[in-house]
DNA sequence: CGGCATACTTATGTATACAATCGTGTACAG
DNA sequence: CTGTACACGATTGTATACATAAGTATGCCG
């Protein structure tokens, strides 16, 4: 399914390699990834129904997503992690449990102003979650969400304060999770995506630019 | 976007055009839809990651879902609806609600036999539902939601007793969302499409081949 | 008679040539 | 000076030829 130059344009436009106003026409592609059209088109179309690109007139350029899009994404991710956590709370197994707690163990021992490592480590830590749902669709659904937004890498693990209140909440969640205690880890997981809102929102006020 | 020939196939492969085990060879494809291999594949692309068709091998078939993907698609939809018509109680224009209400009279005055018009009209009036949220991202997961099932027609519509309890459950969701109470509409919603799984549970019970 | 290796057929993956279209720049007219 | 029309250039859409790999049938060996 994925080819492998499929796999690294979506690297590069999530890592922000061209900038949001940048063509992306196929002959750039085709010498910067070393294939012929045919290929490149193909990673083209995939990361356009993914929403990661989209066609302006002709051209295909990185989208960008307004201050609207983004708040809205997020309600909708509030649902869906909502719905995972009490899933996950059901549907969890021994093992699901034991590699979560592992992860946030690991978490636990990260150096707090690495904004690189929290953030990779915090995406593990979800996608764990999902899976410990058993439920494809809903794991098709959140990585879909999470894809849209994942170039804007400004999260909110390094707002001042943030990241033990994470650890917590994460601490929290497993608890509800090993308790089999579906509406209370919905509700710790809602409150903590909503409160990422808050901080995300409280950041955009403070300065437009951290989108 | 949506080429003609995509358009062409992904209607075909809904209407159940093709065999389940059936290969989807491109030169078959070319010959059927006159064009070439290489909008044939694009359209399967697409087609693929939309969950319509997979690859089996080399080769790419038309994708079949397990009783139990179906109940999954079904409990992560049953989550949607209920956010959509929560949050289509609080964004939802005068506009969006006399569409809707003009659906549901379109509905009422249906022959509640002719399972082809209820299932229509029925997705005529979720899609608006859908968008009275004024949502894309719930609008669009939704969208994919509904369209990996959707070429399994049998729809719990024309079960026994059935459409009253649809037309009595619009009518209450609609009052909800012109009342602006987004728990009530909510609830019903999530009720409905909980019915709506019950249903089908039993209807596959008591025949397996009408999954 | 059965299993495995090998050659062949068939379908997909890739590259490239050709066609069509869109955007742009320029020139001319008002 | 501005607006419009036309022509040219660049880029995408389509078709096809070629390369590669997967699946299959056949024949030989155990």
């Amino acid at each position: 399914m994925a080819s492998p130059i499929h796999q690294r344009l979506r690297e590069d436009v999530l890592a922000s390699v061209f900038a949001p106003d940048e063509p992306l026409t196929e002959a750039k592609l085709t010498e910067r990834y070393g294939a012929s059209r045919t290929p490149v088109r193909e990673a083209l179309q995939r990361l356009e129904q993914d929403g990661l690109v989209e066609r302006r007139g002709k051209a295909v350029v990185v989208r960008t997503h307004s201050a609207e899009e983004i708040i809205d994404i997020y309600e909708s991710r509030i649902i869906l992690e909502q719905a995972a956590a009490a899933k996950a709370a059901v549907k969890a197994t021994a093992l699901d449990h034991q590699l979560l707690q592992a992860l946030l163990l690991k978490m636990q021992q990260l150096d707090p102003s690495d904004g690189r490592a929290l953030a990779e480590t915090n995406r593990a830590f979800h996608s764990q979650l999902w899976h410990a749902t058993h439920s494809p669709s809903l794991i098709g659904l959140l990585e879909r969400l999470d894809q849209q937004v994942r170039r804007y890498t400004l999260t909110t693990l390094t707002y001042p304060g943030r990241w033990p209140v994470v650890l917590a909440d994460y601490a929290e969640l497993l608890a509800a999770i090993g308790d089999g205690d579906p509406e209370r880890a919905g509700t710790i997981a809602a409150r903590h995506m909503s409160d990422a809102l808050t901080i995300r929102l409280k950041m955009y006020a403070e300065d437009p630019r951290t989108l």
